[in-house]
DNA sequence: ACGTTTAACGAAAACGGTTTCGTGTTAATA
DNA sequence: TATTAACACGAAACCGTTTTCGTTAAACGT
């Protein structure tokens, strides 16, 4: 099979017989040019289908299209959203996507970005894995901002990093939820969630605590079940909801949620009747889990698009690149089965 | 805030007094260079922390460690998965994963793979946009091969291009599956599946019947609800249920047996007991539905590993360009509540 | 008829590396 | 002492573009 090679500015300059840069402007439709020879040399750059290599238009441009996306983990649900929401704005400004998958690991990420930070890319969207977080350690994202190369934390931020930002308000969606929860008439309202080193646990916390102190219920440590990771420990929370006998529960995630509405059957006992369920992020599961599970709706795709907006934005110097802002989205509680009224 | 400039050899050159040759090779520990020198430069370097442009080695070498990823949809547990799987070999081997997501739309995938083989990527690993496989234009993907690109195709395949692929097996998936059912003792084994264009929905079909044949149960076209779409349509799917009378349902996705689950017990029957239902795709919604779904495991990660295995040797040239092979993942039956036995 | 503008194009530098092929210096050899 | 090999380094080409700055020749003005 006959390989038709890339043609490039050098042959169709040879083969017309003029000069490499009147190809490249011709091409481009200068004036410099005359009638006669641009058409000439479109006709035969359209003819032999010649595209302009990106990799030579990034080293003269010092600008790549490229903007590196780094996650925890991409077998997740909302970070899929994210990444779809950041797909569509990119997408449709030209700039392609490039996925790397910390693993949770913090050498991971350290690794992903110094390999993305040498001119493959023109800035960073990333979420902070676990391992950063817990290791505190922001010297790999502090390089990269002092190199100029623009960065937008979602989701798993730190405040030791001045960048853009864009989250959802953690805090405030526990609020709603308990509050949801409280005002329905549920006395004890337990947490399923994550150790304080995850910046939402901490903040989803917060939020379960203040809508306790506004409706004058006191916090119970029996009614924290602290999780030392996202793995789903089935012991642990079938025990702690014989124990401390929550009549509802706000799971930190989905999966704590729906494997709390299942235990709580196996116990014999009914949700919603006699437990209601709130999950944080609205995914599949809760959606066609059964009953489904009434959730708090992070909006990944909006998160995504915001992020990839705020930082093409700062690529293309289009907002100062001193000046950094916080978006705060608002979650929003979606009512389904496992909640009653 | 003082940025802290990218160095170049250049700039190493420069202060040091020697040639920018002479920093190159210094770097790379050549030969050529007497130790002193070599120290000064390597002392410097690392002072600076130099590291070289990719960019400027990928003009060079006309490689870019760079895969191009396209994908119809990412917010699908079963994509995710290969492109973990596709991230963890590529990794491994110092790629980096672009993501692009045709959004099952033939204009979408012919634009992104266009803006990514002018030089973005040293190869392609992709599964085909409905769109595409609906008009059966499979041009764009011809030129890619024609101009010497690797492709890897996965999934969603066609046989009138001439590259690299990695299926699993689907008419022996759904065959496990309807023998299982069969031979527990169901009758009237029901499909849920959509139109043929999609060439894992004919396959499948395909080893339904097969299984039918060989326990010689006649194929009976009211015990085949074909939809249009992935979209889910629970009309259709109720109405196929209570018409049909399945006792058993196998489904080409995870969603649909979900919904049907649902639906068979809104029609007051039990799964498993009055209907066993299996599905594909096994993915978060199997594990945690409730009964828990049966299903066939596509072993997507695999998928995805050998992909870009594939991938990667024949853009390293390890393997023949000429030749290429289609490596067939057997599928596994993962039994759960939704069977009995 | 002479200087000046203008049109149309090419040469060359630049982006940041790699690599081949000198070249000058010194040390070893005949 | 003349020759040569080894050593250490630099010049320059190259990857494929873009862009600035000539340069040439024709057209123009007076």
């Amino acid at each position: 099979m006959a390989l038709k090679q890339k043609i490039t500015l050098k042959h169709i300059a040879k083969e017309l017989n003029v000069s490499i840069s009147t190809v490249s402007k011709a091409l481009k439709n200068s004036e410099e040019i005359s009638r006669d020879t641009k058409e000439k040399i479109q006709a035969f750059a359209r003819l032999y289908n010649y595209k302009p290599n990106n990799i030579a238009i990034s080293l003269k441009n010092k600008r790549t299209k490229n903007i590196g996306v780094v996650i925890p983990d991409i077998v997740h649900h909302f970070f899929t959203t994210v990444i779809r929401g950041i797909e569509q704005y990119a997408n449709q400004k030209e700039y392609n996507v490039i996925v790397c998958l910390s693993d949770e690991s913090f050498d991971k990420e350290v690794i992903n970005m110094e390999m993305l930070a040498n001119g493959s890319i023109d800035g960073f969207i990333m979420s902070l894995s676990s391992g950063t977080q817990r290791k505190n350690d922001y010297e790999h994202l502090q390089q990269v901002v002092e190199q100029g190369i623009p960065l937008v934390l979602f989701d798993r931020v730190t405040d030791q990093i001045a960048c853009d930002k864009v989250v959802i308000d953690d805090q405030m969606g526990a609020y709603k939820a308990v509050k949801r929860l409280l005002s329905s008439g549920r006395k004890r309202v337990g947490l399923i969630t994550t150790e304080d080193y995850l910046s939402v646990s901490y903040k989803r916390n917060l939020g379960y605590e203040k809508a306790l102190a506004e409706f004058g219920v006191e916090y119970q440590d029996e009614l924290v079940l602290k999780l030392p990771s996202m793995e789903v420990d089935e012991q642990r929370i079938a025990d702690f909801l014989k124990n401390a006998r929550p009549d509802a529960v706000l799971s930190v995630n989905e999966i704590f949620g729906i494997t709390a509405m299942r235990l709580i059957r196996d116990q014999g006992r009914k949700v919603p009747n006699d437990i209601s369920v709130i999950g944080f992020t609205d995914g599949l599961l809760s959606q066609y889990a059964n009953p489904s599970l009434s959730a708090i709706r992070q909006h990944g795709e909006e998160m995504g698009r915001e992020a990839a907006k705020m930082l093409i934005e700062k690529v293309e110097g289009l907002t100062d690149s001193e000046s950094f802002v916080t978006k705060i989205l608002e979650p929003t509680l979606i009512e389904r089965d496992s909640t009653i009224n």
